[in-house]
DNA sequence: TTCGTTTATCGTCGAATAACGATTAAAGAT
DNA sequence: ATCTTTAATCGTTATTCGACGATAAACGAA
């Protein structure tokens, strides 16, 4: 199931890239805390100019993580909660092997670099 | 275990940030791939300039993402295991929440924004 | 010591990002 | 039609990023 994760890594990067600011972070961890989506209280919790963060949640849309509904006078936010699989899917690949490195002795790589191959 | 991912929206973007570009993304891949750390041959593999990669090693080694130990000629680098957990529990999070709304209504989120609280 | 190999650093350039205030747009309410 | 509220867009500025070639540093080998 987890498989081979066939992504390139443009589009990994690219995932990682619209988390790849405070702001941003702390949107989607809002709006992952809410029941549903919200409005513009964002603007007010994240504490930054409505501009700057409606730019925030422009970045978020076009990366596909956020999706917006018009909703009467305001938007309603939501996390599109599967566009973060891909870039999940190779961090949980670093963690299994973190485990295989753990249960097989006890350190994990960067401490035992002597296992190069010297060409 | 997972717990509540008492980490802060800065350390979060900045393992992201660490991420948000392609080489570095295929760099990470390319240490999982491999058995033990690698050198030089990085720089062939990624296929830019010698400068650029090191430079891109440097901000995956300052993001904590990757270990370097000078072995004779090269270094030897290695990924560190444990650097991308952080990120890894905010994503499973929405992971989660993804499978919980699947279950419950087989919609997620964005298809049905009229649950917003009208404030 | 000198040479060769590998990696890091420096300097530069253009492009992209982040932030803001000001303005515009949308649409329900009056 | 006008008012009000909310969000998006525009224009600007300062900063950061990405890439490169050139150079320096480290260090074993000859």
């Amino acid at each position: 199931m987890n498989s081979t994760t066939n992504h390139s890594n443009e589009q990994l990067a690219a995932i990682a890239k619209a988390l790849a600011h405070p702001a941003r972070v702390q949107i989607i961890r809002l709006l992952l805390s809410k029941s549903s989506c919200i409005g513009g209280e964002i603007t007010h919790e994240v504490g930054l100019a409505q501009s700057t963060v409606s730019e925030h949640l422009r970045i978020l849309k076009a990366a596909g993580v956020v999706a917006g509904e018009i909703e009467h006078p305001r938007v309603c936010y939501s996390l599109n909660l599967n566009s973060l699989l891909p870039l999940l899917s190779l961090l949980q690949q670093v963690s299994d092997k973190a485990d295989a490195a753990a249960s097989t002795d006890g350190l994990c790589c960067p401490l035992t670099p002597q296992s190069c191959q010297p060409e």
